[in-house]
DNA sequence: AGAGCCTTATGATAATTATCACTATCTAAT
DNA sequence: ATTAGATAGTGATAATTATCATAAGGCTCT
């Protein structure tokens, strides 16, 4: 068994306001009195693609990657899910196994929920069903726009683009350490391991970031800005 | 004004057993009540990238393109849609502008359904809405899997995906006319115009498919599958 | 019919990216 | 500590794809 369970109390929950708005008091009790944590650590699979969805899985702490095998060992990275973002979001109302693997990047809290449960709340709660289409409509949205905007760029702007997405969107600071090794960065751009090497490298050599290891340092964000738009 | 409008009785609609099986007869007048249908001819503008949301559009007839132009010129084709399938699909329940426009690529007739009223009914019949949901998720799911299929194949796997595209899934033919132009092609693999024109070429010299202009006829399947999966 | 414009087509060349080969570094496990 | 295996890094070369140039064929508009 590779996760803890403590129960948490709901109503004192932040993530009442983002995922049950439109939810009751009464009806809140049901949902959490069957909600579990799991915790697992970096590295740690959360989910494999093809097994049967039982659970209702939503982000509370840390960060994880969406990924699909292609065959052979190729991987491709989808996404990366932070805290309050669905987890089980894609497949979840329209499919029986998951289509995509789910990977821990940093030690990771999931809230996981009986999808029984939700679906049935669902069901008779139009309102909440409202909000969850909301949000899936908006996080699968978001992953067709990020994927249309790295396919036009080519290798540069795509690993510029990587690194601002890192800095701007999931750390907010312009010193962070990478959650990815160089291989995934190239699984989520659909570029190769060592292309994205040399690329880091060269940013380097030109001292637009600062590379110790995973810890990236950017010194001239808008030199970075400009490679990510005009390449 | 580039549409008629000739309402159509929803009680023989094939279309209510699959938008609507839980709606009652009652609330299903509601809805049909103010539907109509435009008819485009190809090449209209049907929707424009950043246009307002008002209505609810699902394809009755014909077939069209999804895209997002940007900036200079440079338009990405994110995908097709056929009858049944919805059309303002992606943004309709979470923003308040359309994010790609859309455009008949043969001759297409839409049902507009008031987006209000199809609100104001998700809102009150979960199962209504939760059937919305499965169908707006799959729909989703089927571009960002068709996005990565892709993206890891290279140029010629890329044009034989295509056509087997159109072959398997929009024609149902081995035999059909393009609904589309080279570029557009180009525009929805993501390489050039002069490649795809290429590729084309160079399957009809290996006697893959023969070309009649837009005509295009799959001669030799199994290799073109072939091409399709290994390049 | 002819002018202008877009699409299709093909070739030559340049640019981009992948592959292969080889080291170095780091990490986990004994 | 030491080995094994993954990750990071670099260079040379090959493969892939884009760009540029040029031309033929279609289409629309007058």
């Amino acid at each position: 068994m590779n996760y803890k369970t403590p129960k948490c109390s709901c109503e004192q929950c932040q993530l009442k306001n983002l995922f049950f708005s439109h939810v009751s008091e009464d009806e809140l009790f049901d949902i959490c009195d069957i909600k579990e944590e799991r915790t697992y650590t970096k590295g740690q699979r959360i989910l494999n693609e093809g097994d049967p969805i039982d659970d209702f899985l939503y982000m509370k702490e840390g960060l994880v990657k969406l990924s699909k095998s292609s065959g052979e060992q190729k991987d491709q990275i989808i996404s990366f899910s932070k805290p309050f973002d669905f987890v089980s979001l894609l497949s979840v109302f329209s499919s029986k196994v998951h289509m995509y693997s789910v990977t821990a990047l940093e030690d990771s809290t999931v809230c996981v929920l009986d999808l029984n449960v939700v679906k049935n709340k669902a069901q008779e709660n139009a309102m909440f069903t409202m909000d969850m289409m909301v949000r899936i409509s908006e996080a699968t949205d978001k992953i067709i726009i990020e994927n249309l905007i790295i396919r036009r760029k080519q290798l540069k702007g795509r690993v510029a683009h990587v690194l601002l997405y890192f800095a701007n969107y999931i750390y907010e600071r312009d010193e962070f350490e990478l959650p990815i090794s160089r291989r995934e960065i190239a699984e989520y751009i659909g570029m190769t391991t060592e292309n994205v090497i040399r690329t880091l490298s060269e940013f380097r050599k030109d001292n637009i970031i600062k590379i110790f290891g995973k810890d990236i340092l950017i010194v001239d964000k808008s030199r970075l800005e400009s490679i990510s738009e005009f390449g």
